[in-house]
DNA sequence: ATCGGTACCTGCACGC
DNA sequence: TGCGTGCAGGTACCGA
């Protein structure tokens, strides 16, 4: 499910529900998607206050007062954090607040949940943020690759947040192909990619992240972007600008949506 | 350091 | 109805 714009999305509609709630109790049921041990995990989430929650890439950290460390949660393809859920099948943690329950449910447990007492290594290792970066240092780090144009936006070392729909309706708009290699594009067309990106995201966030199957918000709340999505599944319809139809191929083993007239190598 | 391939899970749509 | 196949917003890890 989530990309940068939808667990953005996440993190702002949890922000209110969260800030400031006191941690009474904390229970994991599925254990694949805890990094560390349950009862250790409970013992230094419970009796600490929710001072902030934060964004790096896909990931949401969960900041607690008192050096009490941080909650960090990624939510894999499928992974739901709710208020207020109901506890089902795929339930895999419940956080009793001072005020409300907080919800993890991930059907395919590609998700992860792990404390810490400072940043994790998954996400210390993130490259920036493709909002926050600006285009000299985004210069800096893209000429010398030699990585499939895809493969290398959806390096998260690279830039953090961008995955599988993003890349595709990013390519798109730059009008490159999803096979071309980094370091063969010119600055001119890299500025054009930087652009890209910026912009899909930014217009995704706006409207609150792609519901393709099943992705909610915090408070169950579909987000409206796959609506404006150009390439991504739309395998076989027009393309929105040469009308010829739209391409699915394999690339880095993801499914990539392009126009194989509009998108240069 | 960088790149590409595989493993990890469940659910769903599809053809037969 | 049931069964096999392919596909799905993810990252970690391995060898080259």
């Amino acid at each position: 499910m989530p990309e940068l714009p939808e667990v953005e999305t996440v993190t702002r509609s949890l922000l209110p529900h969260l800030r400031g709630r006191l941690i009474r109790a904390a229970e994991f049921r599925q254990l694949r998607v805890l990094r560390g041990d349950p009862d250790e995990t409970a013992r230094r989430l419970v009796g600490h206050r929710i001072t902030q929650l934060e964004r790096r890439g896909k990931f949401i950290m969960m900041h607690l007062d008192g050096g009490g460390g941080i909650f960090t949660v990624h939510l894999g393809m499928t992974g739901k954090l709710l208020v207020g859920g109901s506890v089902g099948k795929h339930t895999h943690a419940i956080v009793q607040l001072d005020r409300g329950v907080l919800t993890y449910d991930d059907p395919r447990q590609f998700g992860r949940l792990e404390w810490s007492p400072e940043v994790p290594r998954s996400v210390a290792r993130l490259g920036p943020e493709p909002l926050v970066i600006g285009f000299d240092e985004f210069w800096t780090k893209f000429h010398h690759r030699k990585a499939r144009m895809k493969a290398l936006l959806l390096d998260q070392k690279f830039l953090g947040g961008i995955g599988n729909i993003y890349a595709d309706e990013t390519l798109f708009r730059a009008a490159i192909h999803p096979l071309a290699i980094a370091a063969r594009i010119s600055k001119p067309r890299a500025r054009r990619l930087y652009d890209a990106a910026r912009e899909v995201l930014s217009e995704a966030i706006a409207n609150r992240g792609s519901s393709v199957s099943d992705y909610v918000d915090a408070e169950g709340i579909r987000g409206s972007f796959q609506l404006a999505h150009r390439v991504y599944g739309r395998t076989g319809e027009p393309c929105l600008a040469c009308g010829r139809p739209v391409r699915r191929t394999l690339v880095a083993q993801r499914g990539t949506h392009f126009c194989a007239f509009c998108q240069k190598r």
